[in-house]
RNA sequence: CGGGGUGUAGCGCAGUUGGUAGCGCACCGCGUUUGGGACGCGGGGGCCCGCGGUUCGAGUCCGCGCACCCCGACCA
């Protein structure tokens, strides 16, 4: 499997980052044209993710359902905007069973409107809001471009689908889940994220608002890595989601919606990763620790395995993977946990039985400066602080690089060069006509106004020169 | 859907003026190895993308399909 070396990041970014999905195991291509299979290694680290997730929805008061795949296709006509936005990339099937279908059924592509019309039949009064219900499934788009993770015709996610009384109920969930998202990205997966609202032309089709985490990838390229949107009154209306308010008057709910996806995987590989492959953040890698036993001969053998078992009964809390394989040597073994992106290696060799010791070896410094010597006595809390060590390491390590590469632009020409290989953070009048000029002239598209942005403060548009209210970072994306 | 490219073993490829298919890796067996990608010997594996032509004979030449990849327009 991992007999070639991988093509280096500056040589060309994406063929690294194919090679990496493939070789690591994470996922492979399926026989249907963009669509993949996630292979248990990728679907690992998936279920990490959605358990960290999952957590956070139950403790902000929501609960999970599942909707059907099927959706009939007037629905989809009923929200204007829904409809024009999502209609291109539409399976539908017409046939069930052998017969043509009286009316088409669209595979969801998204589920807003099959939910929406359960919610106007379950909420009837103030008493049943708010509902707070999100749901795990996959979807389908019908995508011209795709990549692993990044963009397939199929992928995997969580939707959460709120109802509320009121239009600030729904803007405070609206944020709360951005929230959620940024806090799973930040401290979860080190992926330092930035939180803000979409322009007109990159919101979600249907919504009144959208907002996004916004994350920055090794080459620079932006990765929208979850979104938020509040929906007000569109689909309540579309769907007919009444309830009595307590003055006995029928109201109009108001409604959000919010998901992440596996493309998140995507935005771990090209956050974290380099030229040897992976490198996954300690709190959801597969493995935390991967065991390499090294011994010569049988008597060897037996020394060393008899200290390799003790060590795994001391860390049986963590998620350890004993490579004891005896058909490659340790050399091998060390280039494919570190392609594979396991965030610490242990070695025992007869040296170590000898001492006492454990080599410990960091996957996000490479080389000697990675590696330190532990002891075999009271082992779990010295590999624990070596695994918040590294997360907290690749956290800053990101960090750094996104500040790095994100620059205030003032000039048109400034900006211009900035987008060629970074963030641009400008003032701009929010028009869609400067977005489109800028996005034909530079490939960049806006990411998101940034929320924390200081009140009155004013500035001229990076384009057109009108007076702008407002800051926005521009970037080439995924 | 425009522009370019490629289809030969699981993967990456070679295959001369047309003569019945090969290399590296991977895989299987045996032995020696094992603290940064080990080696020797032996072995298994093919509707050469599909259909139709030309020819005594097609992986190779000619049509027509199909699929996939890359670059653009569209997108979580």
């Amino acid at each position: 499997m991992a007999d070639e070396k991988l093509t280096p990041r500056s040589e060309n970014y994406s063929e690294w980052y194919n090679q990496v999905v493939l070789r690591t195991d994470m996922a492979d291509y399926a026989p249907v044209r963009g669509c993949m299979v996630v292979k248990p290694y990728g679907w690992a680290l998936w279920e990490n993710m959605q358990k960290e997730l999952d957590r956070r929805f139950k403790e902000t008061g929501h609960v999970n359902a599942a909707f059907p795949m099927l959706i009939p296709q007037s629905f989809f006509e009923k929200e204007k905007d829904h409809v024009e936005g999502f209609s291109p990339e539409l399976a539908v099937v017409t046939i069930g069973g052998g017969q043509v279908l009286e009316e088409p059924l669209v595979i969801r592509p998204t589920s807003e409107t099959v939910i929406g019309h359960m919610y106007s039949k379950w909420i009837k009064s103030y008493r049943d809001l708010p509902v707070l219900i999100n749901q795990w499934a996959n979807v389908v788009r019908w995508e011209m471009r795709t990549r692993l993770f990044l963009r397939t015709l199929e992928f995997y996610w969580q939707e959460g689908h709120t109802a509320h009384a009121t239009a600030e109920e729904a803007q405070e969930e609206t944020l709360r889940m951005l929230d959620v998202y940024a806090d799973f990205a930040i401290n979860e997966a080190a992926v330092p994220v930035l939180r803000g609202r979409k322009s007109e032309s990159e919101k979600f089709a249907g919504a009144v608002n959208t907002y996004s985490i916004e994350a920055m990838m090794g080459d620079t390229k932006a990765l929208q890595a979850g979104t938020s949107h509040n929906l007000g009154q569109n689909f309540a209306k579309a769907f007919d989601i009444k309830y009595l308010d307590q003055n006995n008057t029928l109201q109009y709910c108001w409604t959000t919606s919010w998901g992440v996806s596996t493309r998140f995987i995507g935005a771990i590989i090209m956050t974290h990763g380099d030229d040897n492959g992976l490198i996954l953040p300690p709190r959801l890698a597969p493995y935390q620790i991967v065991i390499v036993p090294i011994y010569k001969n049988d008597e060897e053998q037996g020394r060393v395995m008899e200290a390799v078992e003790n060590v795994r009964k001391q860390l049986k809390n963590f998620r350890v993977k004993l490579d004891d394989r005896t058909e490659v040597t340790p050399g091998y073994k060390y280039h494919e946990w570190e392609l594979r992106g396991v965030p610490l290696r242990l070695e025992i060799g007869p040296k170590d039985v000898e001492k006492g010791s454990v080599m410990a070896a960091r996957r996000d410094i490479p080389g000697r400066d990675g590696k330190s010597f532990l002891s075999q006595e009271n082992l779990a809390p010295q590999v624990q602080e070596l695994l918040d060590t590294i997360q907290a390491a690749m956290l800053q390590k990101a960090t750094n690089f996104r500040d790095a590469n994100i620059h205030p632009a003032d000039t048109y020409d400034e900006f211009k060069q900035i987008v060629e290989n970074g963030w641009a953070e400008s003032w701009w009048c929010g028009s869609a006509e400067c977005e489109k000029k800028i996005k034909e002239e530079t490939k960049a598209t806006t990411r998101c106004i940034p929320l924390n942005q200081e009140k009155d403060g004013h500035g001229k548009c990076i384009y057109c020169q009108a007076d702008a209210a407002q800051k926005i970072y521009f970037s080439k994306a995924y």
